[in-house]
RNA sequence: CCAGGCGGUCGGAUGGCCGCGCGCGGGCAAUGGGGAAACCCGUCCGCGUGAGGAAAGUCCGGGCUCCACGGAAGUACGGUGCCGGUUAACGGCCGGCGGGGGCGACCCCAGGGAAAGUGCCACAGAAAGCAAACCGCCUGCCCGUUUCGGCGUGUGCAGGUAAGGGUGAAAGGGUGCGGUAAGAGCGCACCGCACCCCCGGCGACGGGGGUGGCAGGGCAAACCCCACCGGGAGCAAGACCGAAUAGGGGCUGCAUAUGGCGCACUUCCGCGCCGUAGCCCGGGUAGGUCGCGUGAGGCGCUCGGCAACGGGCGUCCCAGAUGAAUGGCCAUCUCCAGUCGUCACUUCGGUGACGGAGGGGACAGAACCCGGCUUACAGACCGCCUGGCGCU
RNA sequence: UGGGGCGUAGCCAAGUGGUAAGGCAUCGGGUUUUGAUCCCGUGAUCGCAGGUUCGAACCCUGCCGCCCCAG
């Protein structure tokens, strides 16, 4: 890992990083589910959908919502997939990804086992494909 | 030391970087939402705290909430079933009884009724249920033969017989002696069984004595009978707040058609409604708040009890999420099996020590709470007990 | 959370106390010059584990997996 990014949070003044809020509502997801932007990655399948206007978040941020299907395993496999995938969200898309979306990442039956690198690299690929890849703007939240 | 039985405890450790939920305290110049403001949401900082022995399966029992219900009994349905205890309750647990297994520590099983009734017992077998004669065995007659005493290789007839053979899971007590034509509880002894009496025990039951020659096959996890228990639903219970849209009601204003409906009917007249605008009201959806953790609570000591368990005292506050926090990544240590190398021992099968690189560390995630049951589980530790071997 | 159903050969399945039917598929053989058709043969931990019974796919108990319904 050349990119030691990790920068620790600088200080809370100006310029704070895009956060990552949560997509609580099965509406919401059902709404992601029907734009049909997609891409299956080895680790996870990435959903895209244009977030809707009436929808007011702090500057910068994204929300995103996660699936676990029974299919994957029992609770604790799912458990640690979707936390897993949550780490790996919390590292990309505060800067790689269009702050105009909503997300939904859905856990695959490989997610539990796959490399940590490998599940990050997965995102990214995937949310390039989706075209709603932001490259590396770090707070540039426009 | 080896093999085994029972009970219990634990469920990797430490550290680094980055994060999450909840609680408490503090900050917020500017920016986002609300507010007249204080301030709240939010956001930032600090501190505290944050999964299990099964949180699991949802198989039982309760608490709690709502609904139903005059009492009691009965019926139906479902469940439970040796006895006594324990408990809020249980189908749980503890102790005991009976049967079975094991050298033993110990483990496993289960209500009663088949003499209230119905039903089933395939195949085989003579016969499978008011017992029954296939082969045998025995007696008599007949037949044959005869040395006239008998004898039987007879396809015969009439009887006796449940000891033997054979079938079956099961064939109407077992063993032995006597007895008999052969046999048979026919008689006797012991064992089993049934009934009666006595003794011990709260009881299941056990012990002893007597009587009876033995009746009443098995299956009730087949229907069933008997006793006891059970109102229903479940925190998505339930309570409160409540947007947009649609619909309902009220008040006021306007309009009121040549129309429709109503005021019992017909004509005329009159009134009201069906229209629309504004304001207000209630039901209710999305959504939100509460329910929500001081409890049949944990730990320690002590007393009663064989024990389950109960009493007393002290002490502690110990998760509250809701697309669902309790984590992600890494390092070191530790444990495990295999592999490679070196060394030592060797009964040449291996065993042990050290080191190296990699691998693995289970089952599993609170969802209102509690008592159990069942199932899953790498590995480690402790205590008691049994059998065997060796030494003293 | 509550309720219901299913599991039998590779597939579809009958059987509900007494040797586990049948069809399709597979394989082998026959018929045919060859192939199709047709005929004969071939295969089962009855989801798993205990129990009741002389005997269990069937009855009882506990697990496992799948499907459906209601809120």
């Amino acid at each position: 890992m050349n990119t030691t990014a990790l920068e620790t949070t600088p200080q809370a003044g100006y310029c704070q990083l895009a956060s990552v809020a949560r997509l609580p509502k099965r509406a919401d997801f059902l709404r992601v589910a029907a734009k049909k932007r997609r891409w299956a990655a080895p680790g996870l399948v990435l959903q895209v959908a244009p977030r809707p206007d009436d929808v007011q978040l702090a500057e910068g941020n994204v929300r995103v919502g996660f699936t676990a299907t029974r299919k994957v395993g029992n609770a604790v496999k799912r458990n640690r997939s979707r936390r897993r995938l949550r780490a790996a969200v919390d590292r990309v898309m505060t800067r790689s990804a269009r702050v105009d979306c909503d997300y939904v990442v859905i856990v695959r039956a490989a997610t539990a086992q796959r490399p940590f690198a490998k599940l990050v690299s997965d995102l990214e690929i995937a949310l390039k494909k989706c075209d709603a890849f932001a490259p590396g703007q770090e707070g540039k939240a426009e």
